[in-house]
DNA sequence: AGTCCACAGGAAGGGCAGGCGA
DNA sequence: TCGCCTGCCCTTCCTGTGGACT
């Protein structure tokens, strides 16, 4: 075959936009973090005692969405291991991002991921959890002398397991290893909820981060653009738009990032070399969307079977007729929810199953349910589609070919 | 003030799949 | 193979809730 047919030469011939991609992840770690040489300095000093063998406070960092705090203790951590690597020491860092399923659901699997991350083998399920524990703390011991553990988004972890583990952890007794906790999260009053017995045996320190303004997001966006984009292709004004975006939305480094990123892959896609602020505009919208109709087809089918049922009812209640204007509560959709499930063959769950479900979808921002009393006609939800026009739209059509008309 | 409604939501436990060790 | 352990999803049972109605 003549190589000038493959479908792919004319991908290979293009210019490309981009210089290194990876640089314009959030999870990448650069060599120099922005407006952040404050919590850095703290952190570090916090944790310099591993250099002189003694066990350093565990630290909690504090900070909303795309704050910097997973990155800089990333890049902190890194460093202090070069730096007790080059004293002829040891130092074992485990991450564990504690909001992806499968991870954290139980103090089990923690454990299991803890020792996962170190090369060690244990069952997804079977073993006692105290066993799973010892082996942890066998493994560790046999090894290195200090270990510190990044436990990221520790909140969703203490919400699904209770506080017990950390606990264990900072109680845990190994004959020859320290163990350090840098937990991260965005909950300020994470501490206040924590059992009395845990906080008295943590002894923490706390850093707290700032939201970034618009000014500081910029430069982090044009540092990262320097490295990931070639020269010319993203001007100083797409950046400005950018930063003013993310900057609305609470300072968020992270979803300045993704923004670029997918304009730049946008502007590709369309052939040309220079991101516009039109390709930001539509990056914005995509990435609404993508993270609705992702998270909507992640889904299990009951849950989508509910989610269905307030879409129907979302529409009577929208056009005219004997549903217009009339409130959508958990009785209702219920009900529809039952007619879907026997037009599809599905054995239906609980009402009080599908009041979790409703919860759930709540929870991932789908649909607003807010608990109202009625007086005496009952205490309910009333439910509605945070959705909107174009998201409302793939939903449903999402739905369509899932359940049918 | 008491009653009532339609749930919310907590607790306990059942059933299932799967791993480990005797 | 069997008993014991796990996580996960679910049901059943129960108490609590808060405002309209009597």
């Amino acid at each position: 075959m003549n190589s000038n047919n493959n479908i792919f030469v004319q991908y290979i011939q293009k210019e490309d936009i981009f210089r290194d991609k990876k640089t314009l992840s959030s999870a990448f770690v650069p060599q120099k973090i922005a407006h952040r040489d404050i919590e850095i300095n703290q952190i570090s000093s916090m944790l310099a005692p591993v250099l002189r063998g003694y066990k350093p406070n565990n630290i909690f960092i504090y900070g909303t969405c795309g704050t910097g705090k997973t990155i800089c203790a990333r890049f902190i951590v890194s460093q202090l291991k070069d730096a007790v690597k080059a004293a002829g020491k040891g130092l074992r860092v485990l991450y564990v991002n504690c909001k992806m399923k499968g991870v954290s659901d139980t103090e089990y699997r923690l454990f299991a991921h803890l020792i996962k991350e170190m090369g060690g083998v244990v069952p997804d399920t079977g073993l006692p959890t105290d066993v799973v524990m010892r082996k942890f703390f066998d493994m560790i011991d046999s090894k290195d002398s200090q270990v510190i553990i990044i436990l990221d988004e520790i909140d969703t972890l203490v919400k699904k397991i209770g506080d017990a583990f950390l606990y264990n952890l900072t109680r845990a007794d190994p004959k020859k290893t320290y163990i350090t906790i840098v937990g991260v999260t965005n909950d300020t009053s994470f501490r206040d909820n924590l059992d009395l017995r845990v906080k008295s045996s943590l002894s923490e320190e706390e850093i707290l981060f700032k939201p970034y303004n618009a000014l500081q997001l910029r430069d982090i966006i044009m540092e990262r653009v320097r490295d990931g984009f070639k020269d010319g292709a993203v001007s100083d004004e797409v950046v400005g738009k950018c930063a003013a975006i993310a900057a609305q939305e609470y300072g968020d480094a992270r979803r300045a990032l993704d923004l670029i990123r997918v304009a730049g892959e946008l502007a590709e896609r369309a052939g040309e070399l220079v991101v516009t602020e039109s390709h930001i505009s539509t990056a914005q919208q995509k990435l609404d969307l993508d993270r609705v109709t992702e998270t909507v087809r992640s889904q299990p089918s009951h849950s989508q079977a509910v989610l269905y049922s307030i879409l129907r009812l979302n529409e009577k209640t929208s056009t005219a007729g004997g549903w217009k204007d009339r409130r959508m509560l958990t009785g209702d959709v219920f009900e529809t929810y039952t007619e879907i499930c026997s037009a599809n063959g599905m054995k239906p769950l609980t009402q009080r199953r599908i009041s979790d479900l409703i919860g759930e979808l709540d929870m991932l921002g789908i649909i607003t349910a807010r608990v109202v009393s009625n007086g005496r006609y009952g205490r309910t939800r009333d439910i509605s589609m945070a959705v909107k026009d174009d998201g409302l739209m793939r939903v449903k059509n999402l739905m369509v070919e899932r359940f049918g008309e």
